[in-house]
DNA sequence: CGCATTTGACCTGCGC
DNA sequence: GCGCAGGTCAAATGCG
């Protein structure tokens, strides 16, 4: 029974993440879900009896026409999904036109300016793989590794993570669902805006540091810096655990930008649900019967991630670092 | 009162 | 060795 609800949780995940993209791009459908969504009844308490209802024919009706609709979604799910392809190949040429160009001139530095090793490695390439191939190389020898013995393990796993804020907006907060605790600031020279500093501070043993500063260009997005790999799990998923056994929970899902061993990733929290748990029973009993209804939940849920500021900030925030890149 | 933030002092590495 | 700049520490401060 653990099998099935797994596969129907990650099944749920994948069509999360299609249909947020979906309705990113054309937001018009946050305001064409919500009245069809009424028009079939499908408040949080009316849609636990909307499977006795559908058998009824004026029901049918609107299903076929909701089916319509969603055909529609899906096809403008399927033609996103594709640009996504495409600009992630992009991405990928991208990236290993770099590396060639790095491998073949290693003494040339892509920043002119001085600063220490550490630094400028990392600030070289946003990439982590290039940083861990420069840690690599740079420890290849007993000799440097002597020279610096500070030179951590934690600075392997260095990544960049570009978030837009207005311009108002003073703090320097970048919300990605840990907790953090600011113990520093400085202005840099070559950025008149101040550069803070953070300690992870969900788990005492944690590693991981970030340091926050705006762009020089561009005062309204935030540049952060993540040193180091979490040694716990994500808060959300750690709430996750725990409801996974319960059943699945559907409604507004929560999210934060998050940060792996390969690049910014996009963490959506399925866990904290504003929904009843009549919803996550429907869902968990009677998906696996009828797609329509799975289609209506993906596009409940797409509708509420909407919503959802957190999720469109730290979707931006992937994205948006992602294409700087 | 406890916790998080602020901020000046201090430490460390690097270039000259 | 000295100065500079980034990074960290810790006492002071603010806030709920």
């Amino acid at each position: 029974m653990d099998t099935s609800s797994t596969s129907a949780a990650m099944d749920y995940s994948y069509s999360l993440v299609d249909t947020s993209l979906d309705l990113n791009i054309n937001p018009r459908r946050s305001n064409d879900v919500a009245p069809v969504r009424e028009r079939l009844g499908l408040s949080k308490e009316v849609q636990s009896n909307f499977m006795e209802l559908g058998r009824k024919v004026s029901v049918k009706q609107e299903n076929g026409a909701l089916v319509e609709e969603l055909n529609r979604v899906s096809a403008e799910n399927k033609k996103l999904t594709e640009m996504l392809n495409v600009l992630c190949e992009n991405y990928n040429v991208l990236r290993s036109q770099l590396m060639d160009y790095m491998s073949k001139n290693p003494d040339k530095e892509l920043s002119p300016s001085r600063k220490r090793k550490s630094e400028s490695s990392n600030n070289n390439i946003n990439d982590n793989t290039v940083a861990m191939n420069r840690n690599s190389e740079s420890s290849s020898t007993d000799e440097e590794s002597c020279k610096k013995p500070k030179e951590e393990v934690i600075k392997s796993k260095v990544s960049k993570v570009y978030v837009r804020t207005q311009a108002s907006d003073a703090s320097l907060v970048v919300k990605d669902g840990y907790q953090w605790r600011k113990y520093g600031q400085k202005v840099t020279r070559d950025n008149p805006s101040p550069r803070a500093y953070f300690k992870c501070s969900f788990a005492p043993t944690c590693p991981v540091k970030k340091k926050v500063q705006r762009s020089i260009e561009d005062q309204s997005v935030l540049v952060a810096t993540y040193e180091g790999e979490h040694n716990h799990p994500h808060p959300s998923q750690m709430e996750a655990t725990s409801a996974a056994t319960r059943s699945l929970n559907l409604g507004s899902v929560p999210c934060s930008a998050s940060l792996g061993s390969s690049g910014p990733t996009v963490t959506l929290d399925l866990t904290k649900s504003k929904t009843n748990n009549n919803d996550a029973r429907i869902s968990n009993s009677r998906m696996e019967s009828s797609s329509d209804v799975r289609q209506l939940l993906v596009e409940q849920m797409a509708s509420s991630l909407t919503k959802d500021p957190n999720f469109t900030a730290a979707l931006a925030a992937a994205i948006s670092g992602r294409m700087l890149q």
